[in-house]
DNA sequence: CTGTTAGCGCCTTCAC
DNA sequence: GTGAAGGCGCTAACAG
């Protein structure tokens, strides 16, 4: 007799010995394990005992073999550093974990074989669904891998062909209502610092950029749009560009993401007075935007929403698989804080 | 005829499907994708083409059933959201990736019940290894779970009785170096708002703090030190009551991870001069610490690193089960900007 | 309500 | 160097 409490390293109890413990066959183990209503109290009691005091615990692998059922969602993202998806990846698991449902995190680091890699080991693993947020859209590898799975997937703000739901931020309005703040405060020069353009968000907010120029009458002068990466050195060295040139932007919109940290950094360095020489909004870092002195205008958006109902478009697909695709468009906000002012 | 790149969504293939295609028997497939060394060169090419044709992939559930691996390490964190532990996870990822294995992340937002939960799957899933970071040394639930377990597990700077390789932070020496630089800038009454003592990092923290005053011949006020809990709220509650005092501390030391931007905040509304009438002190946020304006000076550590660490000390464990135990300490450092000065 | 039985896809001896 | 066959732990009919 083993004592309760006594650490046991032999081989994992499997159905069986539950069965041979509460003396029943395996297939009513089995049901107690599903859930079964068609277990007697009495029986389905005995069998939860006999599992507790073996210390059984069904094998995943056992079952999802039978059942081609993974209880797994994929989610892949460019960086799990950056708070942006981090906050995704919180509001799918807040989404999943309660429906049964674990969620398998892939940082790609934006390096495409890591994303052809994971999408790989998404097929292996045979994951039930799958949330994706790729780092370029015209990475022809990452397309085919989606393609192969048939596995339901939710594509987050990217043009991609594939046949899959979509999540989209609206950016436009909220890009277009930035500018025109900046415009209406009468500057005429302002900076739009972003990731490459390969990703819809980017182009999306470029093109907002455009048309508020645009409504308002005034020209673009393309060496403002600086558009092309997405991390902290690549927000400094722009900034520090942009303001050395002979007729500098009065006003900078920076971000996503680690861009905006670049910037500010650049223009502490620099010395620069927000918002007094140079008005400044940022993109997709509200937590620390809030803080900053001065607190820094900025464009939010509700991320954990998005990892939210990004989790519910796949769960509601695996449900009904049938159902009609759909494309979903949340809110951005422009939040006002204080560093924007007139030009100098 | 099935033309290539047509959709077909049958069931997955099979070793077998893969055996037919190339002419072979399963056994030899099987030895194809384990890479076993005893195929025909010629063999193994017309086996690798078949599986690409066929689009076969490996069902890991078959595979992990077999073998009694799952090439899986989980990853137990308070929370996903906290700059502190996504950069765990990152590291941690970034070294079991390249070694085959997937990094199971979950996120119990310090509630214990889902560390629990988090634990039972991780038996369910027969998970090779386990990184857990608890959010509460006291909570025996957890500990039962852990010592379920028989896979290896890395416990990252806990005092709790499982069988475990270690990894903890140098707490003591730097905080005693940052509360030393306070009083020896003349500060006498200094408040330091963190997390729970009951996790180690904190009791240590508390500890120094302690002895960094007898070192001076300093009095404690037992009212200065509000170590309860981790989040902004937290962070923000504690600083304005703090000074509010009729005899307010002149320095604060806050964190780790929310808790700062608490601070932060609270010193904002009440308009404090930092480092004028109030000197401040960071825990673990180096990258907003080091933009604010004016940058605070914080003790720091590397977290990918530890990650990295946790992570090859669990591949060890997996590669020789035998090993002693280890115990790793890992340095913080103390990064001077210009948040402290003499008190006013 | 419960027992029996046949695989799920793969790896692994054991022969050849 | 390769084939044949058994079984990992579980679920899902099908009987009873």
């Amino acid at each position: 007799m083993i004592k309760s409490g006594t650490k046991v390293t032999g081989p994992r109890p499997t159905i069986r010995e539950v069965a041979l413990a509460a003396d029943v066959s395996t297939g009513t183990v089995s049901r107690v394990i599903g859930g079964s209503p068609r277990v007697a109290k009495e029986t389905r009691a005995r069998v939860v005992a006999a599992m507790k005091r073996i210390g059984f615990q069904p094998n995943a692998a056992a079952r999802s073999m039978r059942t081609n059922v993974t209880k797994t969602i994929g989610l892949l993202i460019p960086d799990i550093l950056s708070p942006t998806f981090a906050r995704v990846a919180a509001g799918a698991e807040g989404a999943l974990t309660p429906a049964g449902y674990m969620l398998l995190i892939g940082s790609s680091n934006r390096s495409i074989a890591q994303e052809v890699a994971f999408l790989q080991t998404a097929q292996q693993r045979r994951m039930d669904g799958l949330i994706v947020s790729l780092s370029d859209e015209a990475a022809k590898e990452t397309l085919h891998e989606l393609n192969l799975m048939t596995a339901p997937k939710v594509v987050l703000d990217r043009d991609i062909a594939v046949e899959a739901d979509v999540i989209q931020s609206e950016h436009r309005r909220v890009m277009e209502q930035a500018v025109g703040h900046l415009i209406s405060l009468g500057h005429r020069r302002i900076g739009l610092i972003g990731p490459s353009q390969r990703i819809r968000p980017s182009r999306e907010r470029v093109a907002a950029y455009r048309s508020a120029h645009a409504a308002a009458g005034l020209p673009v002068d393309d060496r403002l749009i600086r558009c092309d990466s997405q991390n902290v050195d690549f927000g400094e060295i722009e900034t520090t560009d942009l303001l050395a040139m002979s007729d500098p932007p009065t006003a900078l919109i920076g971000g996503s993401g680690d861009i905006f940290l670049g910037v500010v950094r650049a223009l502490r360095t620099l010395g620069v007075d927000i918002p007094r020489s140079v008005s400044l909004i940022g993109v997709d870092d509200p937590q620390i935007a809030g803080i900053l002195g001065p607190p820094v205008t900025s464009i939010a958006r509700d991320m954990i929403r998005i990892g939210d109902e990004a989790a519910r478009l796949v769960l509601a697909r695996i449900a009904d698989p049938n159902r009609d695709f759909r494309r979903l468009t949340l809110p951005s906000a422009l939040i006002m804080r204080q560093s924007t002012a007139e030009p100098p």
